[in-house]
DNA sequence: AGCGATCAGGTAACCGGTTACCAGCAGGAG
DNA sequence: CTCCTGCTGGTAACCGGTTACCTGATCGCT
């Protein structure tokens, strides 16, 4: 039926009645060819519909490769802002930029990786919060010997550095500080009960972010209260099944909620809702990123800077960026991996009420 | 430091002491090896790194082709999630899947398409509204020629077919349906005052929810009236500033509004709240979509099954599925257009209100 | 007219794999 | 003890471009 057979460079040179060296060359443009030439390949091309092999073509001569960015899902609204931030710094720059998807299926992250390094991809960017245990350390660090053995850069986002000899760029949002930050907000208007919804332990994101809040508590002088810390998966489903299960329990023992994330938080303002509590009247309620559905919900969060962290790391994918000196407060790992972190800070919306009397610890 | 040298398979056959074909019958897995060979290839190929190149496999083996799906941009709920089901689909076909974005721009978009039928993708899934003039038939009919030539199939989503003779596979959603039914809801809750949000003169997508719209009207005895459409871009901000100027022009003239998208109806309801107008007691309101932010706000809206249409559009692509009834044995060229059409639904939330005594609807 | 300098365009050697085809060598049959 | 057969593994011809190098023709100059 069509034309299955494959139009190569030699038809259309034969075509013209010329080499095919003469083909290559009007094609790539540089080269000095007679217009008249360069007139009869050009229409043995249109006639032909001639596509050049691209397979063919980055086989001889090197030419820069894509950038790819590899996330869990690009459904969710985190993830598609960083993808997006690629995409235009990439664009900028005059690359071209692809986003995999792995479902969250190590598996499918293996061959995407695999897949990647083969194209001789410029850059892989990895992006989203992790379990690191010994089995991801390993399987990162053989990635990033294996992509920079194809002479590919791989960059982490929101992921710990992997340590000293192990090629790979590093940058992430200052979690802790806004968990710190928004936890200090909640505590200045007067909370003194607050929930964190969104445990999970081992896990970078939700690990850092505890840490930032249980650190605004302990200054505030209100002591930790592991009964106030709960497990939930970073999505609108756990959030609303989470802040569920909490209120069946019992009527809530705090006034203010701290949700993971944004998604987290919606699920949870949809569980106290059902549950005839108001927002903010009845209980406060912040959430984390800064996500569109957060200006819906006119919640109080933090914001992040999405699309700069995409756009870091691309520049430092592409060397336009030095990861800073090596000991610029990089308190993480052992020595001076190479890491960048990019500050956050809140966004004031409706969702937090201010309660009474000050000190009025009830 | 690194070796910026590429390891090649000579090299590893070399250290192996055994032959190129030997090397790449290891690695294709296939062919009978003795086991003492075997192992000492895959001992070369770990010591050296090796990876094999991509580009010089493809040349010589035709191996499946990666599925793309080309958008505006993923940030939008609307195309991740189509693009989800995309690579969904595709993971379940066992093919790699990539999302490229245009942000817009008829530049970029004609650059991706080079670059992927360069690459010999096996199917191009273009999606998305699209303003149908003379060029956009011209470039369009370009791709599917140009891409049928190289052997990939081009799929629209949510687009007119093209006409004839031109090789490209349509699926899209009932948008007309899906207003009708929207619409003839809320003038069973008796509204008679209905905004319509979002007209895009010459844009599918919107063209057909007006036609739904005005033909519910119609059925329901209800005339027509031009200064209850109200033109607006799909997008939030379109929705904000479109109802905050009709607000400001005056008292609302209606009693309910149709949002041509869900995006613009959350920001249709951000203006109506900020101008102390509630929803649904003053104004009713329902959406088109059904992305995620919808049921934050509790938005009555029209579902549309976006993973299904990700889904559908790689099965279509991958011949799995043959399109429609159109004299289904219809040797291709000749005959109807190809074109799927998928269902959608109402999803009742609260963002309708009943009005008072119930005029009869019959 | 004779000579080298220019310039257009052809020839063929790559790029790095895959695989059709073939050769060596073992074991079993006659 | 041959001959055939089956299994391994090597050789080399592709895949479809790019480009270094070279040739033949044109042209300017003495």
């Amino acid at each position: 039926m069509t034309p299955s057979n494959r139009v190569t460079i030699r038809d259309v040179a034969k075509r013209a009645g010329v080499s095919v060296a003469t083909v290559s060359r009007v094609l790539g443009g540089e080269y000095p060819v007679l217009a008249a030439t360069r007139n009869k390949v050009v229409r043995a091309v249109r006639e032909l519909d001639y596509v050049p092999n691209a397979h063919a073509r980055a086989l001889s001569a090197a030419r820069p490769g894509a950038i790819a960015i590899v996330v869990n899902s690009v459904a969710v609204p985190y993830y598609a802002l960083i993808a997006q931030g690629v995409e235009e710094q990439a664009a900028q720059e005059g690359r071209l930029s692809l986003i995999c998807t792995t479902g969250g299926d190590t598996g499918r992250e293996l061959s995407i990786v695999r897949l990647l390094r083969e194209q001789r991809a410029e850059a892989v960017i990895l992006v989203g919060s992790v379990v690191v245990d010994d089995e991801y350390r390993e399987r990162m660090t053989e990635y990033a010997h294996a992509l920079a053995a194809a002479g590919s850069r791989l960059v982490l986002c929101g992921r710990p550095p992997l340590g000293e000899g192990v090629p790979a760029l590093v940058v992430g949002f200052d979690n802790t500080g806004g968990a710190h930050a928004v936890t200090a907000h909640l505590l200045s208007a007067g909370h003194r009960r607050i929930l964190y919804l969104g445990l999970r332990p081992g896990h970078t994101t939700s690990d850092s972010r505890v840490a930032g809040y249980r650190a605004a508590l302990a200054e505030h002088g209100v002591p930790a209260d592991p009964g106030l810390e709960v497990e939930a998966e970073f999505d609108r489903e756990a959030g609303y099944a989470a802040m569920r299960r909490r209120l069946a329990a019992g009527p809530p023992s705090f006034t203010a909620v701290f949700a993971g994330n944004d998604l987290v938080a919606a699920g949870a303002i949809q569980a106290l809702r059902e549950h005839g509590l108001r927002v903010p009247e009845d209980i406060s309620i912040v959430g984390y990123d800064d996500v569109p559905p957060a200006q819906d919900l006119g919640l109080t969060t933090v914001h992040l800077p999405h699309d700069e962290l995409g756009r870091t790391a691309v520049r430092l994918a592409l060397g336009r960026l030095t990861p800073g000196p090596p000991s610029s407060g990089a308190p993480d790992g052992a020595g001076a991996a190479r890491v960048l972190t990019l500050g956050t800070h809140i966004v004031v919306r409706g969702s937090v009420r201010r309660l009474g009397p000050p000190v009025a610890a009830r």
